[in-house]
DNA sequence: GTGGCAAGTGCCACCGAGTGGCACACAGAT
DNA sequence: ATCTGTGTGCCACTCGGTGGCACTTGCCAC
């Protein structure tokens, strides 16, 4: 339908949107984002500052500029999942393909990730990006059976959980270095949903 | 310790504090938070910016001011707590000590909700927030029994799903202006963590 | 090719949030 | 009455982000 990257003029748009964006993340890496004016990204990029906002919506979204398209991506296929099998199985089919999309990534992942910790805002950003995805997780189930006011609280309910044990399970896997199989990871915090939190022994005496 | 209220210049200052906070919350209620400059509340409070700043680290915490007592109280009342019941018993405790609380201050807690909603940059910031409860929370999970790592994931990963059931709960509850039992949905939200969610009919054909 | 059109860019002035610094005011102790 | 330290006002400044306008440059019709 569209995305053209034929003509001369599309090309030399993307060309130079990529520029911005190695500059910019170069100098994240070596002052942090904070640190890093608007302005200095412009001068190293030969670029205007008016030209660099109408590439970039925002600082941040040298950041995050992919997680718009992975959302969609992940909205996409959940409901094409959702159809045919029952929420639990297509998030499982949904952590085994991304699982193993982010797990062959984790170089550039753990690149991204420093950026992200050493600035509040960022943090922040992400945080209200996750709430895209449970809002978009709760319409699939929602929309999945009746829409009594009941059914709609059960998937929001379920969203929130699922976002809420995908964030903290990713950090910790960022945290080990991505040493670990992070669909091992995610199948087991969906099995805690799904099954019910197991009791730890009670270590205090 | 501190927090004194006797000298004549303490007294001052919190009087001028809660004058500015009324005045910015009836700004916000005739026009939006974002639509409100500080400079506007600072002329309408009879204040100059620099001291404005002085009272409030930012423009956003004239909404969540109290939420660190907040979180101060929370995390001293589950510490209290999970020293001598389990996990889930001591979030069903605070749920009802908590839930009562908000019940009786529905109104308040309404208006306080419609500011928030009215601007992406403050419901970033409660989603943040929320990041700040889920951090407590794991650490008074994970200090109850051993600190190997598989323990710290647990813990993580149970605060996670929490804090997410608690959000999209608490989200549900102002939505339906808060006419519904909120201790209500909050002990069933948790039983849906610690007994796993049930499967819904599947409604499609 | 040439000329026109529209997209893309640079520049400048501007806004709003937040900070640093300094001079002044004022409550409180002597 | 005076000294002292805290709190306040004011000013200038930084940085992210926007509006507006003039200008360049790729594209297309002729």
């Amino acid at each position: 339908m569209n995305s053209p990257q034929n003509t001369l003029r599309e090309r030399k748009k993307a060309q130079a949107r990529a520029h911005v964006l190695e500059t910019a993340h170069a100098l994240f890496h070596r002052k942090s984002f904070d640190a890093t004016t608007v302005e200095s990204i412009c001068r190293e990029a030969s670029i205007s500052k008016r030209t660099f906002f109408r590439y970039f919506s925002d600082k941040e979204s040298l950041v995050f500029g992919q997680r718009e398209e992975r959302l969609a991506t992940f909205v996409e296929f959940l409901a094409e999942h959702e159809r045919v099998e029952n929420p639990f199985d297509a998030l499982r089919t949904a952590t085994r393909v991304f699982g193993a999309r982010y797990n062959s990534k984790k170089k550039r992942l753990l690149a991204q990730q420093r950026v992200v910790l050493s600035s509040p805002a960022l943090l922040a950003r992400e945080r209200a990006i996750d709430g895209d995805w449970e809002r978009a997780i709760a319409q699939a189930f929602s929309s999945r059976s009746g829409h009594s006011p009941e059914d709609d609280l059960w998937a929001r309910v379920l969203a929130g959980a699922i976002m809420g044990v995908v964030r903290s399970t990713v950090t910790y896997w960022f945290e080990r270095k991505c040493e670990d199989d992070l669909t091992r990871l995610g199948l087991d915090a969906l099995d805690y949903l799904e099954r019910g939190f197991p009791q730890r022994a009670h270590a205090r005496e």
